[in-house]
DNA sequence: CATTTCACCTGGTGGC
DNA sequence: TGCCACCAGGTGAAAT
């Protein structure tokens, strides 16, 4: 499910209904896989914690976490962060204890005001995290964020790539939450062909898709995100920009500007969709 | 270092 | 109905 505001949307239903609450107690599933943080630790380091802020890094979910202390957090001080990626399935439900728990379920976290934080995926390709801020640095993700990203800015981390502009867009470490869905909508909104090296394109054609990328990101946001199989926000509501998609998962559809037929080829592993009329 | 390929997983869909 | 190939929102390690 998530991309950026697919991942945005979730952070922003879950920040909404457990801000303030506290963790009374946490129950990890499988030992290993999902947890890039040792289980016993994150387990431990969770417990007591209140949740100042649910907000999204990148295509990370980051929660806030102040003191374990009750009486201990009244600054909003942020002591420790739990980052949850989602992987291509991953869900971070807010549900009540008597809720059915869902098939793939690996972490249950309790909370003070009775209700559970879930996180499901069934394909297990996302990541649970758990950091202490001591000397170390508040979680930054690892490149640009696509809203905020200048022109300047834009036409720096493309400059000199060899690699074809859908893949550059994937590139975590250069912005940091475009995927798939957004890559193929943002390059038909921009009239370039996905292949085309990244390096190559004129500042003309990077500012046209630095603006077609963020509208179509608010647009989507907007909208509550993509649902193309079963993807659900935190108050399990579909998004609905799936509705506007103009080339993503169309192939062998006329394309709705020119009557092209949609293509689909591969780009490093990833499906692509593009208008061979339209995108030059 | 930059780039590319592939493994990691489960589940849904469509053809035969 | 069953079986199989193929596809899917993403990374990150290994090879080139």
């Amino acid at each position: 499910m998530p991309e950026l505001p697919e991942v945005q949307t979730i952070a922003a239903g879950v920040n909404a209904r457990v801000r303030g609450d506290r963790i009374t107690s946490v129950w990890l599933g499988s030992k290993k896989e999902p947890f890039k943080t040792p289980a016993s630790q994150m387990q431990s380091g969770l417990g007591g914690r209140k949740i100042l802020e649910v907000r999204r890094v990148g295509k990370h979910i980051v929660v806030d976490l102040g003191s374990q202390n009750p009486s201990g957090d009244r600054g909003k001080t942020v002591q420790a962060q739990w980052i949850v990626h989602l992987g291509m399935t991953g869900r971070l439900l807010v549900s009540s204890p008597e809720a059915e728990k869902a098939p793939h379920t690996h972490a249950t976290v309790e909370l003070r005001s009775g209700k559970e934080l879930r996180f499901v995926d069934p394909r297990r390709f996302g990541r649970l995290a758990y950091y202490e801020l001591g000397q170390n640095e508040a979680f930054k993700g690892t490149g640009d964020e696509p809203l905020t990203v200048t022109p300047t800015r834009f036409v720096d981390i493309f400059k000199g790539r060899k690699t074809p502009i859908k893949a550059a867009l994937l590139n975590q470490k250069l912005l940091q939450g475009v995927g798939n869905i957004y890559a193929d909508e943002s390059l038909f909104r921009a009239g370039i062909r996905p292949r085309r090296m990244a390096g190559r394109l004129t500042h003309a054609e990077l500012e046209k898709l630095r603006v077609a990328l963020q509208t179509v990101l608010r647009e989507a946001i907007a909208l509550g995100g993509s649902s193309v199989s079963d993807y659900v926000d935190a108050d399990g509501v579909k998004g609905f920009f799936q509705l506007e998609h103009r080339v993503y998962l169309r192939t062998g559809e006329p394309c709705l500007a020119c009557g092209e037929t949609i293509r689909r080829i591969l780009i490093g592993g990833r499906g692509t969709h593009f208008c061979p009329t339209c995108q030059r």
